[in-house]
DNA sequence: AAAAGCCCCTGGACGC
DNA sequence: TGCGTCCAGGGGCTTT
């Protein structure tokens, strides 16, 4: 469930208490989530010092003194509590599939009812060849992604332009929620070919650049408001975000579209088997 | 090569 | 209260 801004909250809160620390024990209590555990995951985390917690796409990326890096995707239910060294848990509950004790007594536990989330192990200077990782498109908050950049990608795609922003090759880090939310607001249809997006002779359209701008805008709106909640996802600390509180379109079909002066109704179609929600009425 | 479809899994909401 | 059905924010993999 976790989009880019989800993550990035739950990033912030890991790093705050984990960072410097060394990690104790692993206790995997199942084989694996998605796909297997690797095989040495637990034997060289074990022992090592976490020297930066850091996020690509919708990936958390745990850096090692060892080198190594810990790659965890939270799937669509995946979520990490902590428990400070005076208020560990007596019993785990259902779903705990994975506890990192610290060695100062701080507690991680990894809890993913539906498992598809899932851990990698990346040796030291591989992570460019990382399998998850190798594809990816650039971040939607860089500076690489601009307009220029998207009309580039775009080029030639006879996909609707929702399917291609969930494209992680395209641009790497963007949902289903927030696709709806930016061709939303941005004011394009998320039916339209994405080569009419990009343009034509290396000219870029009023559209790619709405859309740029209002993916930085809403994806630093939501990381400001510490990630969105909708029905299990609480940040790391607990906390439930409120950003859901903002949707104009995702979950509100049949609603009045919430654009001024617009009159039209929030519909909902189905896109690549998902969701989308939208406005005909002012996305064209 | 690109696009479309299938699948992994549990739980919550809803209808009867 | 107890079914059955549908749906969910992802992405890797296979098929066309």
């Amino acid at each position: 469930m976790p989009e880019l801004p989800e993550v990035e909250t739950v990033r912030k809160g890991l790093a705050k208490q984990l960072l410097g620390g060394a990690i104790e024990n692993i206790d995997l209590r199942r084989e694996g989530l998605r796909f297997p555990f690797p095989q040495e995951l637990k034997e060289r985390l074990e022992g090592s010092v976490i020297v930066s917690i850091d996020r690509r796409a919708k990936y958390l990326l745990i850096r090692m003194d060892s080198g190594f890096v810990w790659l965890v995707h939270l799937g669509m239910t995946g979520k990490f509590t902590l428990y400070h060294p005076n208020e560990k848990p007596s019993e785990f509950a259902k779903h705990d599939h994975v506890i990192v004790s610290m060695k100062d007594g701080t507690v991680a536990t990894y809890n993913d009812p539906r498992r598809f989330g899932y851990m990698d192990l990346i040796k030291p200077d591989e992570e460019w060849t990382n399998r998850h990782l190798a594809r990816l498109g650039c971040e939607p908050l860089s500076d690489d992604f601009d307009t220029a950049n998207l009309c580039d990608k775009l080029k030639g795609k006879k996909n609707p332009i929702k399917i291609a922003l969930l494209d992680q090759r395209i641009v790497a880090g963007l949902g289903n929620i927030y696709v709806c939310e930016i061709l939303h607001r941005a004011g394009v249809s998320p039916r339209r070919l994405s080569s009419s997006i990009a343009g034509k002779n290396g000219k870029s359209t009023k559209m790619a650049k709405k859309i740029v701008d209002e993916t930085k805008q809403v994806l630093r709106e939501a990381i400001e408001a510490g990630g969105s909640t909708i029905s299990d996802f609480a940040t790391v600390d607990g906390d439930l975000g409120y950003f859901s509180h903002s949707f104009t379109v995702y979950g509100r079909d049949g609603e009045d579209c919430s654009k001024t002066n617009c009159v039209g109704i929030v519909s909902k179609i189905v896109q690549g088997g998902r969701s989308t929600f939208f406005c005909s009425k002012c996305q064209r």
